[in-house]
DNA sequence: CGTATTTCAGCCTTACTGAAATTG
DNA sequence: CCAATTTCAGTAAGGCTGAAATAC
């Protein structure tokens, strides 16, 4: 195999990535999907149900399970918008933020390690290059979905 | 978030990726498991199952179930090793070989909607960079497996 | 005997589709 | 009535651990 297509190449990593990040996170109690649900709502902060499945590109339902789980353990509360009684923002607990901190570092960890032997400049690169990825395939998934007005 | 982290970003590309993947295979009756391990079977005719599930950087088991499958389905015939009876070495069939022929195209099609705004130049920088991620994690795997035969 | 491979069995994570209820 | 959100229920994809049998 001289040239991989990229697709195979972004599935071969991530599955590395999640399978080391599931064993690393494991001591926490938490799970790949619980850290990136702590981690969009420590950046924005009163997000619905909604807003979060759209922001990690997965279905409102899926997202749905996942908040469930962190409510239950405490580690995010919601409450009912203000002005809409149906939709419910959810936020991070202190506990949660706590957590949350305590993986920081190990991720922070397994992405040096995955970056050892890529220089700085190029990291900027790869970022860039697949946040516009990131950008076609939102695009692509309100397209299907019929949501028309981002979070 | 002004800086996501890479492994955040991966992993939402990958989702959207393999959301998509899915859905344009689906008329084929292929899964995107399959068309990765049909991909691999293609480039390197005659490895073993658990030559395969190193290579995917999956554990043998995993592949062990996608080879199956694929077997059931008359697109890869397995054939026990001529100086090792235990050993199963696998390749395509030829429908196998025209089905993945089929898959080809749409795969390509979504890379290239995929990166329709990264210049070509940062693409190859992109691929190098992951394909020094993936060793990194192979490496990783291989340690903690105790394998230590590359196929 | 030790090691690698294959295979079986059970389970987990994560996401999906479909559909119903609520609210503005 | 329509649109968006939340929620429930069932299902699928894909991978995991543990353990047994086989072959060298």
């Amino acid at each position: 195999m001289s040239s991989p297509s990229l697709i195979y190449v972004i599935g071969r990593v991530e599955q590395g990535v999640r399978r080391e990040l599931r064993a690393r996170l494991r001591p926490l109690g938490l799970s790949v999907a619980d850290v990136t649900t702590l981690s969009v709502l420590r950046g924005r902060a009163g997000l619905s149900n909604a807003q979060l499945a759209r922001r990690a590109l997965i279905t409102p339902q899926s997202m749905f399970e996942a908040l469930a789980s962190l409510e239950q353990r405490g580690l995010v509360v919601r409450r009912a918008d203000a002005t809409n009684a149906r939709i419910m923002r959810a936020e991070l607990t202190a506990s949660g933020r706590r957590l949350l901190a305590r993986a920081d570092p190990l991720i922070a960890t397994l992405e040096d390690e995955l970056l050892a032997g890529v220089a700085p400049a190029q990291r900027e690169q790869v970022r860039d290059a697949l946040l516009s990825a990131m950008g076609e395939l939102s695009a692509r998934l309100r397209a299907t979905t019929g949501a028309r007005r981002s979070a």
